[in-house]
DNA sequence: GCTGAAACTCATTACGT
DNA sequence: ACGTAATGAGTTTCAGC
């Protein structure tokens, strides 16, 4: 796996703010021809540096107004309470992100709900009875700003 | 804005799983021509549902190791100290998500780090100094899983 | 690494059902 | 709202420099 140079990354930070675009468009913005771009982001994809790409929804667009973290404590820890938490939890549809967490809590997760009430709904049916699930900890989500994170600069 | 039928939620589904597919590629796995899965996806993304497509990067692929949450209290609340907070924390690169909301704390952030120590040098020179910032809670990711969330099932 | 040029796929429009 | 057909642009691959 050799080192990635600046021009890697600066791909990498062109793809991170549109991931549509092409490797003549991003060979153009980085003074590269089109098929040298292309290699470099196969490159990057073969070496799984880039993972895929997935889509930006738009919760509030599909009808679902509220988000919200939920920080879980688990009653009882062990083997098989961890894969059982993680099954059902699976299964429920308004979950959307499902972390296996060190520290205060156990799992975070990120529930999206039509509205109060529907989220009220879906924690008493469905967080509140997953197997083990202890102290529950929730916050709303406000707003959100996402970033690249650090891609080459200097720290 | 006219309601989605179950085509634009199969569509939606699948470009869930992979966004780099066409639209002669959803097309087919859906039972459509390529220029009518066209229109729909242009429809969606035309309709804001669709807001764009983001890579995945492996953070540990990227020499990225450590991921942690934290949880931040804000000591003074304001109208400055909230947008004080909020630049300053964007000027960190190491910070990959800024989420304000509602309830315990004030803000979650995504932290990624090579190492702990590193994480350790990130936590008490950027985010103990940020403006504003009180009580700081931080989980360590152990794993992850991602979902598409409900997109038109029955619930 | 680049250029050039195939072969192929995709995006986009036009038209008919 | 769909399909077929057609066009142009972009992608991917393979040469040779």
């Amino acid at each position: 796996m050799s080192a990635l140079d600046d021009t890697d990354f600066a791909i990498l930070r062109l793809l991170a703010e549109d991931a549509g675009q092409g490797a003549g468009a991003i060979g153009r913005a980085c003074g590269l021809s089109q098929p040298a771009a292309w290699r470099r982001i196969k490159r990057l994809r073969d070496a799984g540096i880039v993972g895929g790409q997935r889509l930006v929804l738009d919760a509030e667009a599909l009808g679902f107004g509220v988000t919200v973290f939920l920080g879980v404590k688990l009653a009882t820890k062990g083997r098989v309470s961890l894969e059982d938490f993680e099954r059902a939890v699976s299964a429920i549809p308004e979950v959307q992100t499902v972390e296996h967490v060190l520290g205060l809590y156990d799992y975070r997760l990120r529930v999206v709900a039509r509205d109060l009430p529907d989220f009220e709904r879906v924690l008493r049916r469905r967080i509140m009875t997953l197997p083990g699930a202890g102290e529950v900890e929730a916050n709303v989500l406000l707003s959100e700003e996402r970033r690249p994170g650090p891609l080459g600069g200097r720290h």
